[in-house]
DNA sequence: CATCCGGTAA
DNA sequence: AGGTGTACCGGATG
């Protein structure tokens, strides 16, 4: 038993051999990393010794791997190592592709060849939207150009058998753990974390007659939840190249409405009985990782068709409103059993995120709680509502610092709303206004339909995810266009949120025109040689400002500036740090904003961005990432960023994606980054370009600008850099030393020496500004030493 | 663990 | 009513 467990657990860490390129690669706890390897089910392990690999760790399966005849016909390589590539030219690409997004992660897709990869996560998504074991193997093996490798099948026999089996469902305020196979729920009882969740004397699996056997009900398209309806996938979302032409296998056509169709529970196991036990509502997270662990993920689905305590919204789309074929399709995936699923929905930015979301609220129809990051997105999703749906004012209920709508009361207390909020309102742990106070306890007491997390990534920190065992939910939606963080934290979502329901692909929503079809450049800017040689003795964070502050880069900023105004292109410059976004945005007249910026003056920067045509550049911090809806912008200009983080590039790019005049065959949009040659800023570069690269957007690098040396730019004479290496030498010196200068009341000389030291270094010695520095310490007077920490 | 910048809450 | 100060949190890095 104890080793059957072992290596039941251990397929969660099948990929952790890999590099982990995916998102969900299976690390799902710390815990399960000390199963010896061997012990685990491998994919990799599988005829390891006879396989060729060359120096780039490519792997050659062709001598166990014989094709099929008609192996043109088919799309598919599957690897013994779970890996898939997909021919994105194939005749049946359509029917491959949503396929492998169902039941794998995608890996990278560039422009020809697509890789995704089998994890056990992929898997559990895979049959919690209503795929079965017996058809993931049998369309696998229909398209796969030869017979699926051994392991492959045993992998997705043994990640798919016992999901779906174990359900958690709320009712009446309080949670159950449900499921009509007494096997599964004894070893769920035997489990010693479990019991320790389990409300006090329900130990006892309750035999629930409440519950008769589901009655079907029917998903019918083109009722009032399915607007716009898909006419054909092929054409309307961009994959030309699906148009099937005759050259389709007989046996992959014919399956295909199988996957996606619906799914039905099976008869013979809806006649069994229904077991049932009530767990502790503060437990629940404990009880979704710990039941993942044993193999047999929790289901979170909504009947709310069958809801009869809960009252109806009543709401809906406006007639005008229509959904774009992707959007639906990631609906359907939702409530494709016609009921509503627990997951993540990963569209990217600009693709109609919130339309997903107001959707699924009008769906469901239930009281719903929004949840965003922060009060202006609360404002956003607001005014989404009111643009989309036939939602009534008193039906909307704001609840963040700035604006608390009155909650339902009196007579009116059980009348549905949709209630928006923010992550860190509903997860304060201080003391709160009366006021506050009071809405809280009407969102804790509510029973919500549904509740929907926009920027779902960020959901597993650790303050973020207490909403989830303070607020009752039927079911979860998170949205988010970056399913990356930079921690380990995002397989967490797996088990406090759901599984991974659909995520679009960039490419195809760029062909289809839904998004702006971007050019990304990295431009690299060499360092002068007065910058370079301080850059290489100063400390990282002297070396990071040193690589912003690059004269050539300011100037290559500025060129590109001059070149797209003139085409009347509407730029923004983004810059991490706010000492270079000052500096760059006053030498070259721009109006700039950051996160000292003002409410007030931050609306009118904008406003003047959107319709004045002389401002048609403006310089932002992060704070321009998420906060606000940035108007239209075709041109983006990355002076400075977050370390490697690959959300905020991608975050970036969406700023863009909003495309207004569209041409299918020309780039419509331009990414910039700038980066300082040979310096720390090209690594981070190629870290943060990582996600967007494997969206199959392709970075071109740029080391020369042509007609640069024609234009006016600042910055040209050796005097003008060396001030400006100056400043930025002082600013970085100041920040550095301040504390010892207030601290010992502002000693003049010694600041003045040291300034004095700078300057002759840099105009000769260069080791001199080390020395200065060491002197000025020494003759710190003794009287002030008390005051040093 | 401290840093930065930005966010929210009171 | 509008502006300003705090405390604490997030993400990512050093």
């Amino acid at each position: 038993m104890a080793t059957k467990e072992r290596k039941r657990r251990g397929k969660w860490d099948t990929y952790k051999a890999e590099e982990a390129p995916s998102l969900y690669s299976g690390n799902a706890d710390k815990e399960t990393s000390s199963v010896p390897k061997a012990a685990s089910h491998n994919l990799n392990g599988e005829n390891a010794s006879s396989v060729m690999t060359d120096e780039f760790g490519a792997k050659d399966y062709r001598k166990d791997m014989p094709l099929k005849g008609d192996f043109t016909a088919r799309p598919l390589w599957v690897a013994p190592d779970g890996h898939i590539f997909l021919e994105s030219f194939s005749p049946v690409y359509k029917h491959a592709r949503d396929f492998l997004i169902a039941i794998s992660e995608p890996v990278c897709r560039p422009q020809h060849i697509h890789e995704y990869q089998l994890t056990a996560y992929s898997l559990y998504a895979a049959v919690s939207v209503g795929l079965q074991t017996k058809d993931i193997i049998e369309y696998l093996e229909r398209l796969s150009k030869s017979q699926l490798p051994k392991g492959v099948i045993t992998f997705v026999q043994m990640c798919t058998v016992s999901y779906g089996k174990v359900k958690l469902v709320l009712k009446h305020n309080r949670y159950f753990v449900e499921s009509r196979h007494s096997d599964v729920m004894q070893k769920l009882l035997k489990d010693s974390v479990i019991q320790s969740c389990i409300l006090d004397d329900r130990v006892q699996p309750a035999q629930q007659t409440e519950l008769p056997a589901q009655e079907k009900i029917k998903f019918s398209h083109g009722n009032e939840n399915e607007k716009g309806v898909e006419k054909d996938g092929a054409a309307a979302d961009g994959t030309a190249a699906a148009a099937t032409d005759g050259k389709v296998p007989a046996d992959i056509d014919e399956f295909y409405g199988k996957i996606d169709g619906d799914d039905e529970e099976d008869a013979e196991i809806r006649n069994l009985q229904l077991l049932t036990f009530e767990i502790k509502q503060e437990t629940i997270e404990t009880v979704q990782k710990r039941c993942i662990e044993l193999e047999y993920p929790l289901l979170a689905e909504y009947d709310f068709r069958n809801d009869t305590l809960n009252p109806n919204l009543g709401i809906d789309l406006k007639p005008s409103t229509t959904l774009r074929p992707y959007q639906e399709k990631s609906l359907r995936k939702m409530f494709g059993n016609s009921r509503a699923r627990s997951g993540v929905i990963v569209l990217p930015c600009g693709a109609g995120k919130t339309l997903v979301g107001v959707t699924a609220v009008t769906t469901v129809n239930k009281r719903c709680l929004v949840l965003a990051n922060s009060n202006v997105s609360v404002e956003q999703w607001r005014a989404q509502f009111k643009l989309w749906s036939t939602i009534q004012d008193k039906q909307l209920v704001r609840f963040t610092r700035e604006a608390k709508d009155p909650a339902p009361s009196g007579a009116d207390a059980t009348k549905p709303v949709v209630c928006i909020s923010t992550y860190s309102m509903v997860a304060y742990s201080g003391r709160r206004t009366l006021q506050a106070e009071e809405a809280m306890k009407f969102i804790e007491k509510q029973e919500w339909g549904l509740l929907l997390l926009d920027e779902v990534h960020t959901i597993p920190a650790k303050m973020f995810r207490r909403v989830l065992t303070i607020v009752q939910a039927h079911c979860k939606l998170g949205l988010t266009a970056t399913l990356v963080r930079e921690d380990d934290k995002i397989t967490d979502l797996n088990f406090l949120i759901g599984p991974k329901i659909y995520e679009a692909n960039w490419m195809e929503l760029q062909k289809a025109g839904h998004i702006a079809k971007v050019q990304c450049a990295e431009v690299w800017c060499p360092m002068t040689s007065a910058f370079y040689s301080y850059y290489l003795r100063s400390q990282i964070a002297r070396k990071l400002l040193l690589a912003v502050m690059n004269p050539n880069k300011f100037r290559i900023c500025q060129f590109l500036i001059k070149f797209h105004e003139r085409r009347n292109d509407k730029i923004i410059v983004f810059s991490d740090n706010v000492f270079a976004l000052k500096r760059y945005a006053i030498e070259m007249q721009k109006p700039f904003l950051y996160g000292e910026t003002s409410q007030n003056e931050r609306m009118k920067i904008l406003q003047n961005f959107q319709y004045n045509p002389r401002v048609n550049t403006i310089f932002v911090s992060k704070v321009a990432d998420t906060s606000f809806d940035l108007p239209e912008a075709n041109v983006l200009i990355q002076i400075s960023a977050h370390g490697g983080s690959r959300r905020q590039e991608a975050q970036r790019l969406g700023r863009i994606l909003r495309a207004k005049k569209h041409s299918t065959d020309q780039f419509n949009a331009f990414f910039y980054s700038l980066v300082s040659q040979d310096t720390v800023e090209m690594g981070y570069s190629r870290k943060r370009q990582r996600f967007l690269v494997n969206q199959g957007y392709a970075y071109k690098v740029v080391n020369n600008l042509p007609g640069m040396e024609l234009e006016d730019l600042k910055l040209a004479s050796k005097e003008s850099q060396l001030q400006l290496l100056q400043q930025v030498l002082a600013t970085s010196d100041a920040d550095a030393e301040e504390e010892d200068v207030k601290e010992e009341l502002a000693d003049g000389t010694i600041r003045i020496s040291r300034r004095e030291a700078t300057m002759a270094s840099m105009s000769g010695g260069q080791g001199a500004q080390y020395h200065s520095k060491a002197k000025a310490i020494a003759e710190r007077h003794p009287l002030f030493k008390r005051f040093r920490q």
